[in-house]
DNA sequence: GCGCATATTTGGTATGGACCAAATGACGGC
DNA sequence: GCCGTCATTTGGTCCATACCAAATATGCGC
């Protein structure tokens, strides 16, 4: 059990228990009646609220309320199953929808990834990717032009694990990923039904041919209420 | 470039300019001050404040100030080498202190992980870890008494993979990791000297046999501002 | 029943003041 | 120079209030 010294720590045990024994389900009472409820001013009611979005047992929908977060989306970035397949798998109905698709000059941190130079082109993508109904992810692909000739004339919104695989025949690939949390800002959160400043974990994917040349630099910007990371091996001591 | 429609969200974005810029360094001046400064109220400066320690640009001591952060360790839970290690590798200096060790029942999670019926016992250590004298990490690990026989009884505060390895002879063993972000709340937060309700990454570990027999669950309580994941793979599409 | 304008409710932003506890710094005695 | 004591500074908690913008509910006309 955690201190309880503070109101709003009592406030935040007392919701969170409710929540646990599912007295409380779907959206919360609004923060007015919260208060009245709790006898505390809404600064301390909100934040006991914000303990508990941190703890990913509530979020919040802009101007609208509080509700209840669904059960957490298991994800492994090492693995290649689709979204489509992991996310069905775990009882979710997924969905996908490309925002924007863009040939550009890579920022630096691409160029320094992808050793590219300035001036070589990008073909960058930003797709959202939801389950529920709910957006869960909003994801930026960045492949190099020089090393997938064309790769912008093909339909960026089918597979794109199907097309390096049939078209560029990368059977083989080495994979870099960190994940960190981080800050959601505008216009990310805005697609994520957030707010500025919220809460997130970031993703960010280095996909390399088995030479070591990379060609693929991805970022990934999910909820952190809805993700859990996770991961399988076989270590050798 | 964010959002700087409101007042808390352009402090933030001076602030972060100037740590970027290397003009703020170490620690910050007062709130109060900086309240002066940017002629806003205090709340509206902490909402600036709390967000840049979201960002992990800055960090707090307990009633003492703000300082902005170091850089980040990187950690790949799926590889063994040791925290000294990975450390010192990266230029940081590491120490570890153990806390506590006691002989347990499990708790229903354990239990349920391990697959041992509440009465089996464990042998429980709770260790924490720093990084140039920065508390970054509080670990948690279990052992099961009954695949592990009188591991109680050596000193668990040396390597617990040279222990696994020589006396258990575990040379192969299987990970199962999660990855989550959490608050971290008290005890665990003063371990960390950070406050009741921060915001923390949570990684849980079971240690298996090749036959798939669990013997070990580890929980780790970070700091979100001290770590970045990486994790390196090969992939067959 | 449907569409649209309007009123209401909701969270989001922001102010300013108050008091507390712990950390820090200054001071004095030794 | 060291070690306690005490005053000051600092962030941590909490309150009451106000106004705004967007989401939602309401009710009217058709």
């Amino acid at each position: 059990m955690s201190d309880t010294s503070y109101a709003y720590a009592q406030v935040r045990e007392t919701i969170s228990q409710q929540i646990a024994e599912q007295k409380l389900t779907g959206n919360l009472p609004s923060e007015r009646e919260l208060c009245a409820t709790y006898d505390v001013a809404r600064s301390t009611l909100r934040q006991a609220l914000g303990q508990l979005e941190h703890m990913g047992l509530i979020y919040r929908k802009n101007r609208s309320g509080w509700y209840v977060c669904p059960r957490k989306l298991k994800y492994d970035p090492m693995q290649h199953t689709s979204f489509l397949q992991y996310t069905t798998a775990q009882g979710f109905q997924p969905s996908t929808k490309l925002v924007e698709q863009k040939k550009q000059k890579p920022c630096k941190e691409i160029a320094n990834a992808l050793e590219l130079d300035g001036r070589t082109s990008l073909t960058s993508i930003l797709r959202v990717r939801s389950v529920d109904g709910r957006t869960v992810v909003v994801e930026e692909l960045n492949f190099s032009n020089k090393h997938l000739p064309n790769i912008d004339k093909h339909d960026l919104s089918l597979s794109i694990s199907v097309l390096l695989k049939n078209t560029y025949h990368h059977h083989n690939v080495l994979y870099d990923i960190a994940v960190e949390s981080c800050c959601l800002f505008n216009p990310i959160a805005q697609y994520l039904n957030t707010y500025d400043g919220a809460l997130g974990l970031k993703v960010t994917r280095i996909v390399r041919d088995l030479e070591g040349t990379a060609f693929e630099f991805d970022r990934e910007y999910w909820r952190h209420d809805a993700l859990m990371i996770e991961n399988k091996a076989k270590l050798h001591f």
